[in-house]
DNA sequence: TATGAATGAGTTTTCATTCAT
DNA sequence: CATGAATGAAAACTCATTCAT
């Protein structure tokens, strides 16, 4: 959970009313966001939308700035929860194979892409000027980033990925493929293709750069 | 080349010092919105930068907005010009491998990229709220992914390619990893990655998930 | 009562004190538009007059046109008010005569006009180019003609006005000679006449017009 | 014909081309200010029309306010030229009858102010703001009044007039019943009545509220 | 004369944030 | 805490008029 710095004259609420308040707030903000974007939305559109009053957002929150980056924290923590998918010990050892929870984790992210398409596209926003998001944003693809390096080091010592791919290139890499293979077909709206046609395409295409054995 | 539509108001310059006025204002647009991106930019800032009155901005253009398409159209010109590498009659066989081809793609890719790069992040903040430069865009865009997708469907009927891999969406899912990669470390900085390390990376993973003989 | 429709942004007062301010606002307003015209009057203008901040004007009116309409509609509210003239119960029977009330009318509209001269100049400005106002004066306007029609015609009936007189075109006739002969004098200054001539030559073109018997 | 004080800078055409633009520009102004109005008009707007450069236009007038003045002027010789119809030698007596001649002036005025309509609502708009221009029109207006006074004076003496008239108010206050009335009718558009019965009410009531016999 | 570019003061409107109640 | 009014610094855009060629 990202630090959102609660600045001066702003609190966490003490009391169960606030509390109340204070979640209505966030969720108008996300709901407001996600129709007219960051640029487009004015305090007095959560207020409304939230049912407060103009002034009672001050109360919680220093700046429209800072309600995003609490909507976004609880997107990221949202995206990147499903993403990593548990091994799941009754599954049949095929469900194991590398290809397979690559597969499983590209769909993963699809469906839960597909849960917040529309704040994704002002996260993307927000990114390409607030240099605070952009840090909050680089340090959870890090994160990920980061785990799969891992993997792919651990299949590298398993024998099962070339030995020459650097890792953490290579996460990064494929990462930005998925990432911004659905970026640009669930928000810009790329002719939209068929879904399976794409997903499958990204597990391939993942599949094959690393070397792994196809799925069964 | 996109039409800006002069509107009421605004007009191509008719004569020699008209033109000359109006270059100087693209120039003096792009350097400014390179400085400051395209939200923290005022019109004051580039006529000032142009040297030229205020009002003289609007003699040619009608907006903020209506530069930033002529500098952005310019700007795509040069990224989809230096991408198709011209066969190289004289080069050796090898040269001519699908695999070289890619490399030297990816390279003047990366090079124009490199030139471009904080342009590319205002093309991107721009792509973030304004439709009509999404659609801009999004032509330029499949101009290019067109032009992969023949190529793999060139190397599918020699094959050189698998032949149950989507043309279409492996173009896009390709170009989205190069795109992005490249986006994420130049314009966002994550972490600067040795450059070759990075070019390399990208050059394998395309070459392998193609399932190309790699370059020899 | 027209509805100046308050739009996005704009609204109602809810507490005293921003219905004091509206007020104030609205008062202003009238007397500065009085000053210097509607095209010569500055929102900035009024504001300062007004003892308000420049933006407080926004939080109550969309446009300077806004805030014009609602003076208009109040100075209307004056103007025809003090028309009507109610039967004097304790009149005299020739108090009561059709050429009493034409001249009780009159003058009564003389002096509603001398206490809103300047606001009708105005008017007439504003009447010349917006057309939401044109149409909120064309109501007023048809409003008060047809009572006088009406009057007419049971003057007819009564035998006391020739049958011959379309009541209505009659009545637009005779308001537009005592309406405009007030406002080329009053308002554009023709070389003021005595006051009493004028007046006197109204009633008396009136009531002959009429073929009304002259007051006693 | 007023003089409408060419100013410094500007200087009546001696070339033959010269006077051809300078109409040129008249003609456009006319049509560009029936079409937008005074406000509404831009230099640019009469230029274009007039198929003449921009910078020409100072070359003949100094500024929008002197066009306007010199189309005004055209129209008011217009208005009033076709008003005093001569008495025709070869009528007969009953056409040189007051009421006759009250019928066809007004029947002269209303087709001069159909034809001129446009022009007239301008006219009118200018006449709301501009000082000189207020000035202009007040001079035409007493003309033409002065002529009515003097008819009335004539019908006083020959005792067709009640001698308690007074002949300058009556002119007046007639004289803005038929103008008005055109105005609200023919440029405000209040709901258009049959011409013929707005036009016989007014000859109706001109000829009663001075006492004329009826034409024959 | 004719042409079209150059100028820049002037206005409206927006809206995040602060205050008073 | 809640409420809603008050604030005023921006910023975009217009367009009559002046200039340079």
């Amino acid at each position: 959970m990202t630090d959102t710095g609660a600045g001066e004259g702003t609190h966490t609420p003490l009391t169960e009313r606030g509390t109340r308040t204070r979640e209505r707030l966030i969720a108008a903000a996300r709901e407001v966001f996600e129709q007219r974007g960051f640029l487009d939305t004015r305090v007095s559109h959560i207020t409304r939308h939230a049912k407060v009053a103009y002034g009672s957002f001050y109360t919680y929150f220093p700046s429209k700035e800072a309600v995003f980056l609490e909507v976004a924290d609880r997107l990221f923590e949202d995206m990147t929860q499903s993403s990593p998918v548990p091994p799941d010990p009754e599954s049949s050892p095929a469900d194991a194979s590398p290809a397979a929870r690559i597969r499983r984790a590209n769909r993963a992210y699809y469906e839960a892409y597909l849960r917040n398409a529309k704040m994704m596209a002002i996260v993307e926003q927000v990114a390409t000027f607030n240099e605070e998001f952009q840090e909050m944003r680089r340090k959870h693809r890090a994160v990920s980033v980061g785990r799969s390096a891992k993997a792919i080091e651990r299949w590298q010592r398993a024998g099962l990925v070339a030995q020459d791919l650097d890792p953490e290139m290579t996460a990064r890499a494929l990462a930005a493929m998925v990432d911004h293979s659905l970026y640009l077909w669930l928000v810009q709206g790329d002719d939209p293709p068929a879904t399976e046609r794409l997903l499958d395409t990204l597990d391939t295409l993942n599949v094959r750069a690393l070397g792994l054995p196809p799925t069964p």
